[in-house]
DNA sequence: TGCAATGTTTCCAAATAATGCAACAAGGAG
DNA sequence: CTCCTTGTTGCATTATTTGGAAACATTGCA
């Protein structure tokens, strides 16, 4: 999937690889408030799909993608299946990540535009 | 891009929409090597492209989407353009979300297999 | 001015991802 | 067993992403 040109040593690579993978599974708006919407507790794929207004062959979908990215977990319980939170740190890190991107970008413009004291 | 079916307040949807937009920036294994490789100090197009062993035009296009993104930014130094990350703690996340995943991974195999004491 | 170096943009083909619908699988209740 | 609920998977369609080559723009230098 990433061709490699001999630039990079194979334990970087699959780093690196790891990583998008994680990333990966998170681009998506819908990905994302599922993700916070599991922060308190666990839901299933009908409460999920239903919440969020989804076809639920469209939830599982992406809940099987935060799954395979190792975000989430699942238990059966009985013909339900139970998704829940196993990394809440990336929350975090999204909201740090969108902090120092607004703050970095009203900074820029603060010098960009005449301050008005 | 990403439709609403009233579900969702328009604030969560934009916030959804913002760090998804972050995670896919995010969400190549050539930008987050990028993102590393600009942890220590700043780079120029052709030092990064060499280094990586990218065509030069597909470095640029995968930096300006770290850029759009926000999570880079950029100065003319002469004929070259000089690139510097902007919010170091995704690296940070993206050590603890997959620490995180690969703990949870190895935990569950130590329950599901019979541990060799 | 002419030329070299550096970046960005554009166009195209191939690969990948997202959606909705239908079919299918697995449990639980009667 | 049969029916119902819940999830997953397969398929077709559409949209998005990626990488490479070439064209174009900008800057510095002789």
């Amino acid at each position: 999937m990433f061709c490699n040109n001999g630039t990079m040593d194979e334990k970087t690579l699959k780093r690196c690889e790891f990583r998008a993978g994680i990333f990966k599974a998170l681009a998506h708006p819908m990905r994302v408030l599922m993700l916070e919407t599991l922060k308190d507790k666990p839901w299933c794929v009908c409460e999920l799909a239903a919440a969020l207004g989804l076809e639920k062959s469209v939830a599982s979908k992406h809940l099987s993608q935060l799954k395979a990215a190792g975000l989430v977990d699942t238990e059966k319980r009985g013909t339900q299946v139970e998704y829940r939170l196993v990394a809440p740190c990336v929350l975090d890190m999204a909201a740090c990540a969108e902090g120092t991107i607004l703050a970095k970008r009203r900074a820029k413009l603060d010098i960009a535009l005449p301050r008005r004291s």
